[in-house]
DNA sequence: ACGATAGGCAAGCAACGACTTGCCTATCAA
DNA sequence: TTGATAGGCAAGTCGTTGCTTGCCTATCGT
């Protein structure tokens, strides 16, 4: 029975776009911040000019591949990392008698 | 002085198509392929009905990325998978005192 | 209640990416 | 040498995606 990767698919995708990993980034250095804090942020230490609208729906993409959980609180939406997507996306093409490969 | 991540952006926008992954999983089973081989793989186990071209192509964005090297030998091109470039693209999110990371 | 702040929804646009088609080169076997 | 096999190159199509623009809802402070 082969192994399906379905799972997987929203995750890549997700992590394609550099803007969205920049956002990971962000959220790796502290968790549980607001739309408008990662605009300032990737504006001020990325150089990124992007609208409030791409970050939205950056983060809408990241949401729903799971990697970013949110919570609402007043009128206030607070963001944070989840890594447990990324867990099995990169095992699954290592060879485990092949050298180097150290996780 | 900040980690600049540039090369990874060849790296995750391989990854991003599901032929791509499905070329890797067969180079992983397999090494030393060649494109008509592989082309023959994906479409008996995997039931994917590509062109010969496109598969080219896609093992040309893998390759450019450093997933896969090749060899040309005679007439045959044989292609081995090269996880060097996967292991540092999902330790960058990872941060070391959260649970459940056991990569 | 009113203005300001935080965020959402939807249509439109421009660029990119995956795939095909057609034709060409190179190597091997007979 | 001829035909068959393995692969490469380039243009064109079409769907996807990243981003903007405009407008709307919800919450908070005063």
């Amino acid at each position: 029975m082969p192994i399906v990767w379905g799972m997987a698919e929203d995750v890549f995708k997700a992590l394609a776009d550099p803007t969205r990993r920049h956002i990971l980034d962000e959220l790796t250095e502290r968790d549980g911040q607001t739309l408008f804090e990662i605009c300032a942020r990737l504006v001020t230490k990325h150089g990124l000019a992007l609208s409030r609208q791409a970050i939205s729906q950056h983060l809408a993409v990241l949401e729903s591949a799971g990697l970013v959980h949110s919570r609402r609180q007043g009128r206030y939406k607070f963001h944070d990392l989840n890594t447990e997507p990324l867990e099995c996306i990169v095992t699954r093409w290592l060879r485990p008698d092949a050298p180097g490969e150290h996780l």
